[in-house]
DNA sequence: AAAATGAACAATCAATAAATTATTCACTAA
DNA sequence: TTAGTGAATAATTTATTGATTGTTCATTTT
């Protein structure tokens, strides 16, 4: 057990070396093997494709990741709101200077999520019990004012989705990002804030569709 | 002149056509010439190259996806919260059925963005004036309590990027992103009322990155 | 002149063949 | 029995080629 534990966490290290150099599509098996000191059909005794390599990579750096963020939890903060703000730019910053300095991590998140389409899901909603521990203690203490943690955790979350892997989106520079990210939180705390009289604004109801049906092929 | 503009026009018209139902790469040159009873040579001397043929068809794509957008400022309402959330969902909506329904036009406008960058800074650009107009119509009239207009906008605009292009990130259904864009609404405007004594909270600072650099590599 | 042509050329794509790689499995060693 | 092998095979990638397509331009038409 502990035997083939250890010959696991080999076979592991080899690649996390190879993918993070050359990629994953230029990693072959037979190197990983050779890596090992071993034969290609034994890495078969660990793993059920190469695939499944890279998910247990992927899935530690996720969990990892996770972990940095969780970590701003026990730093010592004044308020819910503090809390709030440091672990929305720590995620920030962790994955700014993940994809910069490590670019070929985006590639084999992307492969790995391309062929387990719920790797990803599962990565963000880890991602978001920690926002949602955050609002919790904030409701608790009264410093908030939320109605329905979760589906505000789920507003939050969707709400900052552009700081997360933003190279994809923009070529912005990361203090233009974190100049932006500050307007955003700004405005969600104010709304996350209880209003003085107590009577917190009605919450937004989706609009009926009114407009004609658009967008009918031409 | 008049002449050559309805060449022009005869031009862009086959291209749309043949470009929303075979798609940008699988539409050549000859076919166009052919649609337009012309010679293919000829189509140069109104379009510098295929590729700002459909520059030309996606620039008037997006142009009239904001009068759609901005066509929701013509309804009477209440108030600006109304407005913002009736562009907000209609944006959301537009966006999602022409992917539905034309799914070229998504695959154009990659193909247009991948060679000119520009193109969808000005889009999104845009886009974000519609925001700011109710931004500033509701600072205004005292409805919204906002320091900074050009900033909160671009808040607010970055806050609601999941809702454009949304297939692009989730497989989520039209309602459940309609109900969860509802959850972001509701914060983010409590965040742009005033508040009742008169005294808005702080805004956000960045924080300083006290974490050690992470994410060297492996 | 201005508008348009179509053959010529360069760039790109598609199809195929060749090479490489992932995976399996009957087998050997510990 | 468990750990490991390595040749055989299936799947994928890469290289090569031929065909197609984008673009130009000398020429013709209006």
């Amino acid at each position: 057990m502990s035997e083939s534990d250890t010959t696991r966490e080999k076979i592991i290290a080899a690649a996390r070396e190879r993918f993070s150099h050359y990629g994953y599509p230029k990693t072959t098996i037979a190197e990983l093997a050779d890596d090992c000191a071993m034969s290609p059909g034994n890495i078969y005794r660990f793993f059920k494709g190469k695939i499944d390599i890279a998910v247990e990579i992927a899935r530690r750096e996720a969990l990892s990741a996770v972990e940095v963020i969780e970590a701003v939890l026990d730093c010592p903060v004044r308020s819910s709101r503090q809390r709030l703000e440091e672990v929305v730019f720590a995620d920030l910053r962790y994955t700014f200077h993940l994809l910069e300095n490590r670019p070929k991590t985006l590639e084999l998140a992307q492969i790995v999520v391309s062929d387990r389409p719920q790797f990803q899901i599962e990565s963000l909603r880890r991602e978001r019990r920690v926002f949602q521990r955050i609002l919790h203690e904030g409701q608790a203490s009264g410093e908030f004012f939320i109605e329905n943690v979760a589906s505000t955790t789920i507003a939050l979350h969707a709400a900052t989705t552009k700081y997360r892997y933003a190279q994809l989106f923009t070529n912005q520079t990361l203090a233009e990002l974190e100049r932006e990210l500050a307007h955003v939180m700004t405005v969600i705390l104010r709304g996350l804030m209880p209003s003085k009289d107590g009577k917190p604004l009605a919450e937004t109801t989706i609009p009926s569709e009114e407009t004609a049906p658009l967008a009918s092929a031409s």
